[in-house]
This record gives C-alpha cells, sequence and structure tokens, in this order.
RNA sequence: UGGUCUAUGGUGUAACUGGCAACACGUCUGGUUUUGGUCCAGAAGAGUCUAGGUUCGAGCCCUAGUAGACCAACCA
C-alpha cells in the first residue's frame, strides 16, 4: 500500500464520480489548449500541471492543441516555444492538434446548422449587432436578418467562404435567444471574415470560427473527456453545451469545467499586458528573467522539477488567488540545494591583505563541492596572500550579533584558515580600501590539528584576487512594487513598476568556472543561486541569481546592536497589538449593519491613536481582496492624525489619494471626507 | 441594478460529505553546522464573512444579507 491518502481536488472528484457512475477509464482524454498568440507564462504552467496531471494519475493521454482560429495574432513561433516549454515542463502529449485542422468539419455542421434553421447570415454591422445585444439587465432585440429563409442563408454562406465578400460585411450567427440571462446565449456569432493569411491553412480559408463555436466541437472530434479551463470561461459553458447538442450522435461528450487561474504577487499574467513590457522595451524580450513566463523563468534558472512542484503545492479551487512569490522562491530552493554544486564568488569587493602570509605563495586548497550530495565530491581553490571578501563582511564596529570580521576578531574563511582582523586602510574620504589581518596557519582546514577544528562563529567566502575571473552577475528584484499591480482598477499597472528590478554588478569569481556553458546552475555559497545566462561567453561570462539563501540575518540588520528585545514570557497574556485589533474590524465591518459599522468606527478611531502610520501601510496594500480592513486603515489614518495634529505627509496624502480612487464605495465616501477635512 | 461563481490563520489548499479546524509557505524560538544555507526540535497565529434557522452537534444543510470575481470583442 504505497497509495497516498491525498485529498482529491475537485475536479478529481468529479472524475471519480464519472467513473463511478459508469464511465470506463479508457475513456478519459483530456487537452491543453493554448492558442498561439504569445509565450506560455508560470499561470499556464498550473493549467498544464492540471491536465497532464491528470493523464499521468489516471494513464489517461493528454492532446495539446493549438487554438488556431484567429490569423490575426497568430504565428508559428508561438506554436515552437509552446512546444518547447511543455516539453521543458517535463510533459509528453499524446496528439498534437490544431483548431484549424477541423476547420472543414466546423463548416460542415454549420450548412447542417443553416438548414436546421438554427443559424443565420446576419448582414448588419458590429456596432449595430452590439447595441442590439442588450444589456446584463435588458434583454436584446432580434437582427432584422435573423428570419432569412434557409436558401439565402446558405447562398450567402457559400460566398462569404468563396471570398465573395468584404471583411465585415456579413457575419454567421447561432439562433439561440435574444433575451436569455446570459448574454453570451444572445444568438452569438460563429463566423467572421477575416481576409488574413493562417499560419497553417495559408489562404484557404477567408473566414473563421469563433472560439466558442470551435472549442467544444474541437473537444468533442478528439473525444475529450474533461475539458478544463479557467474561470472566466464559466458563462460559455451554457454555449459550449448547446452547440454541442447540436452536433452530438454517440461519441464521448465531452464536460467543461472550470477552475480559478493562479495569480503570482508582485508580478502580471495577462498576455496583452505582458507584451507591453516587451514592446514599450521594459524588459528585454519575453524571455527577459525578470518576466513570469517560462521562458524567462527556464533562464533565470528555475527548474522544471521546482515549477512543478509550485503548481502541485498551489492546489486547484474555484476562489481567486493571489499566491506569494516566496513560495516560488521556496520550491526553486528546494531543489537547487539538493543539485547545485557550491562555488565561491565575491560580488561587493573589498580586499583583504594577509600580513603574515607569504608573498608569492599560493595554496590550492579543497573544498566540498555539495554538502548535500556526497556523490559531488571535491574541487581545488586557489588560495594566496591577497583576496577579495564581500565589503558587507566586516564592520569596523559592530554589534554582539554581528559574527563576521571585526578589528582583534576571528573569523574563519571557508575551506582555508581563521583570520583575526588587524587593521584598516582608508582612502581621503575614509572608505575602507583595505582590511589588513593576519591568519592562524596551524587552522588549515581539514589539516586535522586541534586549530583546524577549532570553533569561531563567523565563516567567510572570498576569491584569490590574482586567480579570480571576472564576470558579470545580474541581480533581479520583483518587477514591481505592487502585491497585484493589474488589480486597480484606475491605474494603469506601469506606474507600479520597480525601476530598480535590474541590478548588474561584476563579481570575482574562483577560477574553476571558467568554462561554464550557459543554464549551468552554482550555488554561490552564503549569496544564493545562480546560473548561467544565455548571453554567456568564454571569457565574459554572465551569470544571473536566480534567488537568494534564505536569510534570517537580513531582517534583524536594521539594527543588530539593539539588545532589548525584551521577550515577553511565553503564555502569559500579552496584550493584542492594536494593529490586530484594528485588522480584525476590518474583518468585521463591512457585514455590519449601519449602526454597528458606526460603533466599531468610533472603537476603531479610540485604538488607532496608538498605531503608526508605518503599520497600516502595509496593512493596507495586502488588502486587496479586502474591502473592509481597507476601509478600516482609512479611518485609523484619519484618527492617527487627527489625535497627534498632524497635517498628512507625502505617505499620507499618498495612502488617501490611493484610497480615493478605489473600487469600493463605501470607502471612497471615507476618504473622501478624510480628503477634504485635509484639502487633498 | 440581470445572471453565474466564490468566501476557512498573513498566503495557498484540506477537513473522509454533519463529529476535537489540518497541511505547506511565511513568521518566531532553541539545537546542529567551516554557508546567518541545509537539517532537527518546538511555538505563535483562524474558531471558518455577518445575522438568524434546522440539529444532541454546523466550516459543511436552510434563509436573508455583505464583500469580491466573471459576463454586453467580428479575441481566446
Amino acid at each position: 500500500m504505497t497509495e497516498e491518502k491525498k485529498p482529491l481536488n475537485f475536479i478529481e472528484q468529479i472524475i471519480e464520480e464519472d467513473l463511478k457512475d459508469g464511465m470506463n477509464d479508457k475513456d478519459l482524454r483530456f487537452r491543453f489548449p493554448p492558442e498561439p498568440n504569445g509565450y506560455l507564462h508560470i499561470g499556464h504552467t498550473k493549467a498544464i500541471g492540471i491536465s497532464f496531471g491528470l493523464g499521468l494519475k489516471y494513464n489517461a493521454p493528454v492532446n495539446l492543441r493549438f487554438d488556431d482560429t484567429n490569423p490575426a495574432k497568430e504565428e508559428q513561433e508561438y506554436v515552437d516555444a509552446i512546444k518547447k516549454d511543455i516539453t521543458w515542463l517535463g510533459y509528453q502529449w499524446d496528439q498534437e492538434c490544431y483548431s484549424s485542422d477541423y476547420f472543414q468539419k466546423l463548416y460542415d455542421w454549420t450548412v447542417q446548422l443553416i438548414k436546421e434553421g438554427k443559424a443565420y447570415v446576419d448582414s448588419q454591422t458590429a456596432e449595430a449587432i452590439a447595441s442590439q445585444k442588450g444589456t446584463t439587465t435588458e434583454p436584446g432585440t432580434n437582427s432584422p436578418y435573423r428570419d432569412r429563409s434557409v436558401e439565402e442563408n446558405l447562398a450567402l454562406f457559400q460566398k462569404m467562404k468563396g471570398g465573395e465578400f468584404n471583411e465585415g460585411e456579413h457575419v454567421v450567427r447561432a439562433k439561440i435567444d435574444m433575451a436569455d440571462p446570459n448574454m453570451l446565449m444572445r444568438d452569438p456569432l460563429m463566423y467572421r471574415i477575416l481576409k488574413k493569411s493562417h499560419h497553417r491553412t495559408g489562404d484557404e480559408w477567408c473566414i473563421y470560427p469563433m472560439y466558442d463555436w470551435t472549442h467544444g466541437e474541437s473537444d468533442y472530434i478528439e473525444n475529450i473527456s474533461h475539458s478544463l479551463c479557467s474561470l472566466e470561461f464559466k458563462p460559455h459553458r451554457k454555449l459550449y453545451d448547446w452547440f454541442l447538442d447540436q452536433i452530438y450522435s454517440d461519441n464521448i461528450r465531452p464536460k467543461q469545467r472550470e477552475f480559478a487561474r493562479l495569480n503570482l504577487s508582485y508580478t502580471i499574467m495577462s498576455k496583452r499586458k505582458l507584451l507591453r513590457l516587451v514592446e514599450e522595451g521594459v524588459v528585454s524580450g519575453w524571455d527577459d528573467p525578470r518576466m513570469p513566463t517560462i521562458s524567462a523563468l527556464r533562464r533565470r534558472g528555475y527548474t522544471p522539477a521546482s515549477l512543478r512542484k509550485f503548481v502541485e503545492t498551489v492546489g486547484v479551487a474555484k476562489r481567486e488567488n493571489v499566491i506569494d512569490v516566496s513560495l516560488l522562491e521556496f520550491c526553486v530552493r528546494e531543489d537547487l540545494n539538493k543539485t547545485a554544486p557550491r562555488a565561491m564568488a565575491v560580488l561587493d569587493p573589498v580586499k583583504l591583505v594577509i600580513t603574515n602570509y607569504p608573498e608569492g605563495k599560493e595554496e590550492w586548497l579543497e573544498a566540498e563541492n555539495n554538502p548535500e550530495d556526497e556523490q559531488a565530491g571535491y574541487r581545488k581553490v586557489p588560495f594566496s596572500r591577497e583576496l577579495y571578501i564581500e565589503r558587507e563582511d566586516f564592520k569596523e564596529d559592530a554589534g554582539r550579533k554581528f559574527f563576521r570580521l571585526t578589528l582583534d576578531k576571528e573569523v574563519r574563511l571557508k575551506n582555508a584558515y581563521i583570520i583575526k582582523g588587524e587593521r584598516v586602510v582608508k582612502d581621503g574620504e575614509g572608505n575602507i580600501t583595505e582590511i589588513h589581518c593576519t591568519y592562524d596557519p596551524k587552522s588549515k582546514s581539514g589539516s586535522g590539528t586541534e586549530e583546524s577544528k577549532r570553533n569561531v562563529k563567523g565563516t567567510l567566502h572570498w576569491v584569490s584576487i590574482q586567480h579570480a575571473i571576472m564576470a558579470e552577475v545580474r541581480i533581479y528584484d520583483r518587477l514591481f512594487n505592487d502585491e497585484a499591480p493589474d488589480s486597480h482598477k484606475d491605474k494603469d499597472f506601469m506606474e507600479f513598476l520597480n525601476p530598480n528590478s535590474l541590478k548588474v554588478v561584476t563579481g570575482y569569481i574562483e577560477p574553476g568556472l571558467k568554462d561554464v556553458k550557459p543554464l549551468e546552475q552554482f550555488q554561490f555559497q552564503r549569496l544564493g543561486y545562480f546560473n548561467v545566462d544565455l548571453d554567456s561567453k568564454p571569457g565574459a561570462l554572465v551569470f544571473n541569481k536566480t534567488v537568494g539563501l534564505r536569510d534570517t540575518w537580513a531582517k534583524v540588520k536594521p539594527d543588530p546592536t539593539q539588545q532589548n528585545t525584551q521577550k515577553l514570557p511565553q503564555n502569559q497574556y500579552k496584550e493584542v497589538p492594536a494593529i490586530e485589533e484594528i485588522k480584525r474590524a476590518g474583518k468585521k465591518y463591512t457585514n455590519l449593519p449601519k449602526e454597528k459599522q458606526e460603533a466599531l468606527k468610533k472603537k476603531i478611531r479610540e485604538t488607532a491613536k496608538h498605531i503608526d502610520i508605518e503599520e497600516l501601510i502595509p496593512l493596507y496594500q495586502t488588502a486587496v481582496k479586502k474591502a473592509g480592513t481597507r476601509i478600516v486603515t482609512i479611518i485609523a489614518l484619519d484618527s492617527f492624525l487627527e489625535n497627534r495634529k498632524l497635517k498628512p505627509d507625502d505617505t499620507a496624502t499618498d495612502f488617501i489619494k490611493k484610497a480615493l480612487e478605489d473600487k469600493n464605495e463605501l470607502l471612497r465616501i471615507e476618504a473622501s471626507e478624510v480628503a477634504s477635512k485635509y484639502k487633498i
């Protein structure tokens, strides 16, 4: 019994139920249907993971189908890139299909529908059709062409196909119900005229079927049992089923089910918006390592295994979500920690001179390639009198918690000797240019001496100046400063671009890495995981920082000398911090009736006196989906300012302005009161 | 002011279909460590959007609210 008892997600439950109801598991078949109009991104990885994962789980085939019904946007380049990405992720499709392979079949079916009086040719303009569509609250009106005779429809359709009309002159529509509450059922378009050359069918066709009239029928033709897509297609299901009803005879009847798409914090997923980043030169291309595309992630150093693990961890459900990038980073660290060979590199160098080490002497010291992998073995690294260490690893006056190099203190140089800081050399402006130290010759790593085993608190990485090779190192940060840059209705996502998302430095690397090839991966010890960029060439190496190591030290850095972190005895009652109370109030706020809201508001104002604006801002920022929390923060801000008799500073003003543009009306009202009070 | 869907720690997903709210990430302790990494041990953090109802018992069922998402492209 090796079968895990992992709980089934809702799609797996549906499948299990179908199986129980008599479906043969040999009839299970899935598909991944990208439109070849752009590069795949991390969001697609979820869709891929779901369908291909199901294929693996049930030993069922999965088709790769290119949904290529719009020649205006689609290109062969994208087809190739998509195939490459899926293969790289480690999945194998059964058949490679194209919607365009079904154009003739779709055409024949349309003729049949026309004959049955279920479809007609409409000869109005797009605007006229749109105006008759009605609104979500009012029914639409019938097209004047709705009752054309079958013969006339057939003749027109034939001529459309024959290229006798211009684009926009006629369309084919399904005759359903112009009063249906579902807008998609109000006589949806099935065909439009497009005089464009198609990347596969060339100029064979000048009429192209629409998505709804193509997708379900393609599923049907391919015997797909479960057609999985993201939530925004939920309203299409009714139409999907209607079209299927018209042509269904005795095949497997495909079932469309919808799951929530994946959103990742601090980035965007919309192909259209990603294209803008590329076209406006914000990034260097679709595979710029800051992009969320699969090709970019690959270039950045993410591994297929880490991406698969990620989408598996993320799960499948129906609610809107924003997944924290830290989960993605965890997945890649977990993988790379086991596989990436270690190396030493200094990215922000300062010169270290070992004054009692003989000039001209060099030693080749032994270093472990990967402590997580015994098979990885050892390598030699050169050591000499003059080294580079990280500027950050030395401090003249440091607190007790700083256990790196300071004056009169000992640290170990990784794989080498214990050294002691002696003095610093500075330039005219007081910048440190050299650090002088002495070493303990008996403390050589692995020498077996008493001294070699001595325990010193800190260990530093280093490179020998005369041996090190230089390399360009590209260090990335998140592309956007906002957790959900495209969730702001009134603001363009481009406003949230992080100006410091790329930093290029010259690093010094141990010489053993001289001959590395693109995409090779390393852990630069104490710094993070790096891989060799596609731009890298012998003699002009380029590295990308994939992700940093988990760094608990960085978090306490702001004031390492502070000792007054007085610990509260555990389990003694501790006061609920004001910010917590505000947060809780936010959870309730929107659901309360008016009077209770007023009462809660008073309480919030009281609590907010003890709060800091610095705490409110992050609370507001993380409340993308929580209107109540956003409202509460603005109330708290108001109270805070009033209580301290402050005028809003820049941050507070920004805060209020942002609230003024919020999609929640209650918040806008609240914010405008505050704004008028301070004349913002 | 129509239709459809959704609501569980900071985040994401569970809860054997009505029985002690669990897992992962993140956070915080402590230990090991020649990477402030890894690993090991542990802790804090939700009472399940609100109000009512059914029930011995509700996160799950019912009713009414509230909030959020999607839908009116000759896009997919």
